[in-house]
DNA sequence: GTCTATATAATGATAGAC
DNA sequence: GTCTATCATTATATAGAC
């Protein structure tokens, strides 16, 4: 009986690396094998589900990340500015300033309204709510901080587009610069 | 000798169209035949070269309509405010409101640095400097003007993402609606 | 818990008739 | 230019040894 080589934490970290840089379709169980260093028959032991297991899997250890990275910082108490400067530093080494992408993204082309297109849509709007309670606290209105956490998330999502297809970083890291102004009143 | 049941550009236009929606690796040649409506001899007959090849031939076909939807009319004569105007018309069009998604971003996954991949870098770079150019027009300085094109890029590309992602085209519509203010000076 | 080996299904691609 | 039938390869998934 073989010693575990990952723990469950490290796989689903490397699971989580190949659906966001290669999106569900583009990541085959020969591929996902090789990258986290297990054999097909060990993935199926640990995901019996297979690869929608996996995907099902992985993002609920991005609701670990979104908590830790996101919800929490934006949460505890605090002035606005000061919270939402620890998430754009959270998120920044999360993309590694801006040279991934989001899972939420890539994994969105598979999720039609199946378990998993709910689950990115709700890791999305949980993203927006919680920037949208800091916009409140800054001042703005209930409608307002609503539209400006909208926005919010798409120049994020958007500068992480157009930075991995013009390959330029910076587009993404004036994106986070731009994100106080942009969110707060 | 039966005739042709699509032309050229009919099948171009609905290989555009599978591609965008499901990306290269999920768009698999059965969905294609059952897409286009044409078996899978046919497709080898029209695009020898398999995927690969219809994936160029379509960017070739996008080439055509940036070229009328977004160049053309930010190219034209008149005043930038008009000719932005028009370009934010028709892509609001051709992405359905913001129900569609933008090939550039679907296909982006499976193009590391090959063909593909530095068509699509060329072809987002050629609609961000379109955008630069009217910007300048608008009074911009040179630095000033990239800046709010590559901007400008990324809210249609982020409004487009979050909009599938959280089922709301409103958040696309906002998007288009602050174009001008963004990007002209 | 991991491995090798294998079964089964789907995929990309081709041959040849019409 | 399109079709049916088929091939070769790759994919997902499983069985059983250790």
């Amino acid at each position: 009986m073989p010693a575990p080589l990952l723990t469950r934490d490290e796989i689903l970290a490397r699971l989580l690396e190949v659906f966001r840089s290669r999106g569900y379709e583009g990541a085959s169980m020969s591929l996902i094998s090789k990258e986290t260093g297990l054999g097909k028959a060990s993935l199926y032991h640990h995901f019996p589900g297979g690869k929608d297991e996996m995907v099902a899997e992985v993002l609920k250890h991005v609701d670990g990340i979104l908590e830790q990275f996101v919800i929490a910082p934006l949460t505890d108490a605090g002035a606005p500015e000061a919270k939402l400067n620890t998430m754009i530093k959270n998120i920044d080494q999360f993309y590694c300033g801006g040279e991934k992408g989001c899972v939420l993204d890539s994994l969105s082309i598979k999720a039609g309204s199946d378990a998993s297109g709910i689950k990115l849509k709700e890791q999305m709007r949980a993203w927006i709510k919680a920037m949208e309670s800091v916009a409140k606290e800054s001042g703005c209105d209930a409608r307002e901080a609503k539209e400006r956490a909208e926005e919010a998330m798409a120049s994020i999502q958007g500068a992480l587009v157009v930075a991995r297809a013009i390959d330029n970083k910076s587009v993404f890291q004036r994106a986070l610069k731009r994100l106080p102004e942009q969110l707060l009143k």
